[in-house]
DNA sequence: GTGAAAGCGCTAACAT
DNA sequence: ATGTTAGCGCTTTCAC
């Protein structure tokens, strides 16, 4: 925003025309004759013309932009879900502003009242871990912008929302390892208050009872990175080798156990068979490969654009909130494969 | 934006004031009595009054955002890279709008203009691989909006910039190969066009020459990504057994090549080593660990951002655009300790 | 201590 | 076919 960059009136003075027939003539509008058209437009091209995108938001009351909240780019499954958002986005002529949580409260909080400060027409939203108070996300219902939940939801606000089948993928995976002849399954979960870790263990809990195991509670720790697995270390040591596999609430919490079992001389899956969920690239990567359950991040995030769209283009229309579950698949790998006895 | 949120007329009006005196009073101008002011926050607050930013930025025609474009978030340099940038931003009150450009030239071009048209500040561009036409970043340099180059830069403008040491980077990775008793040494390189790729090249022509070992030309092929791999495997395969060493732009091509080569039967490092660049986290995963150097990419970001906001602080001065490199240090892991014979 | 008015860049209803 | 005017939300100079 230096030196001021051209604007309509600038253009007008210098045609002498008005305002009004530069911002006609650069739209097309039919009153205007064609050769004071092409020649403001040609003038327009000549200096360089950009309309001001603030401006326009401001008369309009339209941003045409969308704001999205999400907790780490870093992580592959985040980061596709913004391509698949930013795809449809940009097809619709939308603009988005990426936020990063960083899986943090407050940060969460600044981030809703900057996009909503930048009058965002819409928010996607995929919750940061820690956060246990819903308010500022309430704030925004109140303010009748339209949100759409991804992934990590909020069930006590009434939005569309965009989730994996966590309870069936936990399920799956945990019934997988049941069939490799595993009875004694360590599942390194996430914090409570997370849905997802909810509805993972939940599926964790059905499948053992599904094959008549007990459920151990000792068996169900809270670690769900990398570095909580290092924090864990002695604890997840001590517990080895009594189980004989470990179903880990994510890829990286899955591979940083797997690395940490290998250091201590244990054979995967001999020993103990390891499993994850999410299928991030580090997934076929590892040694031996890591079976897990594939998310589809960019369709989801397509999906999620799609019904915030739907919702921005019907404002009056109050139907009831969407839910998109999306289902998941499989992916066996060696890291689970046992040679039955 | 959808149901006029409160603004400071609305305040006004009903309190009966002006809306210069509320204005003055939320921003504790002295002027204004303690009285009234205690009054119009107390009511400001209630009404949960923000800000339009849009406004705020048309009318003082700074909009404390920066805009970033970056290749793909996906990776782990560029999201390292993008957390730097933030952490300084936030700290110093802007805001930032980050693009990918997918690597697409046309869509390096269509960021560029969006984010000039919402009239960000400034700019931090790490271009795109297929970019061989600078002009829209002309224009950028013409409207004077200040702009910082990062990793990937345009020496064609003269503008700050952040870049690794890339030659000696490479030069180090490529001596220490040597050391390890590789004299054939594959080097799969990026695009011409790339500088970063240019001077990676260098730096291992360079550690060739200062070990009197002949440059084979057949011995650098463009291959920089594990799709680029999968389409060369043929050429791949066959150059293998010919060489000992293969040293790869990026860790996850040299992550990619890894694999193709054990599954052909070949052991690595005894077989070949293999070398990438950047210190990507798969690189301490894959099996065997990844030789790599590793780039400061978070530190990147903060330079970049700081010098972005000297330029922004102090628009009169012109000083000279600054360089700051970066150099890298050697992460000797497995995949290149071959046992000296 | 407070208000009126102008203007940032743009558009649209209302003239002419 | 074109111009005038008002206003989106906010700040600031100038009056009083």
């Amino acid at each position: 925003m230096k030196p001021h960059l051209t604007s309509i009136n600038d253009i007008a003075k210098a045609m002498g025309v008005s305002a009004s027939t530069v911002s006609r003539a650069l739209k097309d509008h039919p009153d205007i004759s064609e050769a004071t058209r092409n020649k403001i437009k040609a003038f327009a091209q000549k200096v360089n013309y950009r309309p001001n995108a603030l401006a326009l938001s401001l008369k309009k009351q339209v941003s045409n932009t969308i704001g999205i909240i999400i907790p780490e780019i870093v992580h592959h499954f985040f980061s596709s879900i913004i391509s698949g958002i930013e795809d449809i986005a940009y097809s619709k002529g939308y603009r988005v502003m990426i936020c990063q949580s960083n899986e943090d409260y407050s940060r969460e909080e600044m981030n809703v009242q900057a996009l909503l400060d930048h009058r965002v027409d819409g928010l996607l939203v995929c919750i940061s871990k820690t956060t246990e108070d819903f308010s500022h996300f309430k704030t925004v219902y109140n303010n009748q912008t339209p949100m759409v939940f991804l992934d990590r939801v909020c069930k006590e606000i009434e939005t569309d929302r965009v989730i994996t089948d966590d309870f069936n993928g936990a399920r799956l995976i945990t019934s997988h390892l049941i069939e490799m002849g595993c009875k004694k399954i360590l599942h390194l979960g996430t914090l409570p208050q997370l849905l997802i870790g909810q509805d993972r263990q939940d599926g964790y809990i059905q499948a053992l009872k599904e094959n008549n195991i007990d459920l151990d509670p000792e068996l169900i720790i809270i670690c769900d990175t990398p570095r909580k697995v290092d924090e864990n270390r002695d604890e997840i040591l001590e517990i080895a080798p009594h189980v004989d596999a470990i179903f880990a609430v994510n890829d990286f919490t899955a591979v940083a156990v797997m690395n940490l079992l290998k250091i201590h001389g244990y054979e995967i899956p001999g020993d103990i068979a390891i499993a994850g969920f999410g299928d991030d690239p580090i997934a076929s990567i590892v040694e031996p490969p890591l079976t897990t359950v594939e998310q589809q991040g960019y369709q989801m995030g397509q999906e999620a654009m799609n019904l915030l769209i739907d919702r921005l283009a019907n404002p009056e229309v109050t139907k009831k909130p969407e839910v998109k579950i999306f289902q998941v698949e499989l992916r066996k790998r060696k890291s689970t494969l046992k040679l039955q006895s």
